[in-house]
DNA sequence: CGCCTTGTTCATTATATTTTGAACAATCTG
DNA sequence: CAGATTGTTCAAAATATAATGAACAAGGCG
């Protein structure tokens, strides 16, 4: 295990990188999940704050965050008392984890404020109610709309 | 024109914050096109930042970015020189152009940077070189999927 | 039990992002 | 054209987010 990434784990890491990026999670996540999925072998802490140059803690963390949605498996590896980890490599696995624990949350708030949102329109003015009545509607469609492509899009990742 | 917030107005900007975090963008977007979105009449500069308290600099840095994806529409309104514009309500032709203009970018990035992977995987020693190909492999299939995944998300959206 | 090894937590520090506001440019108006 | 009015830009300030590392907790092992 050379201390150094090569040029592929360097341009695998940074696929990852962007990945979190876009997921709101942090760098270091991207890092973590990167390595892993590049690793043959399994990997424990000490491995990963040496390779990519990070914090123990965020090492720790980052690793916490990937446990938390299945992006990671822990390994055992035997006459070594530390925890080792492997990238879970099936997508779906992963998606569906992160659905539930990261979105659904907020799909979940977003339908009780839209239930009060509704109370709120009758004590509008008369002639502004009925734009916002039309507006708080099409709010309802998308919120709609998108919950019904979630599934779609989950089932859309074949196993393999 | 109340200056401030009524509940319902807190409410739906909140959901429009929430919606730019998401998208990366930034909270005053979310403000922006929240107002917008639930205000009867068009509104300029000068509404838009007394109604949310932001200041001129963000206001017009806001709408620009609102603007470059379509999701607001500038609207003439006779004897005042200031610009006025109107949320864009349909749902598809803000997701087009935010498609268009945030996300395309990446994915093309993406295609080149996994071109220049796949040179990479050669130089690797004999043993790692298997597993490595294989995930390359992987990381091209899900890419692939997410391409195909676009456009069918994006008819999902029915023209209303 | 006393000493390691290992992993976690969290206050502090560092970094990245967003907002502000004043200077500027562009355009209208009399 | 001179003076307003309006919108944009961008350096500096404010804020939000992530990383660090030392203190701590939990187990193992002799």
């Amino acid at each position: 295990m050379k201390p150094a990434l090569s040029e592929l784990e360097k341009e695998v890491v940074d696929i990852f990188v962007r990945i979190a990026g876009v997921l709101s999670l942090p760098r270091s996540v991207g890092e973590l999940y990167g390595i892993l999925f590049i690793s043959p072998e399994p990997m424990c802490i000490d491995d990963l704050m040496l390779k990519l140059k990070i914090s123990k803690g965020s090492t720790s963390q980052g690793l916490k965050i990937l446990r938390s949605f299945g992006a990671v498996n822990p390994v055992y590896v035997a006459g070594d008392r530390r925890d080792f980890y492997a990238a879970e490599a099936e997508l779906r696995k992963i998606v569906a984890g992160f659905v539930n624990e990261q979105v659904r949350p907020h799909l979940d708030n977003g339908k009780a404020r839209m239930a009060r949102i509704e109370g709120l329109i009758d004590a509008e003015e008369t002639g502004r109610k009925e734009f916002i009545a039309e507006r708080i509607e099409r709010l309802q469609g998308w919120q709609k709309r998108a919950g019904a492509l979630l599934p779609f899009a989950l089932n859309f990742i074949k196993p393999e």
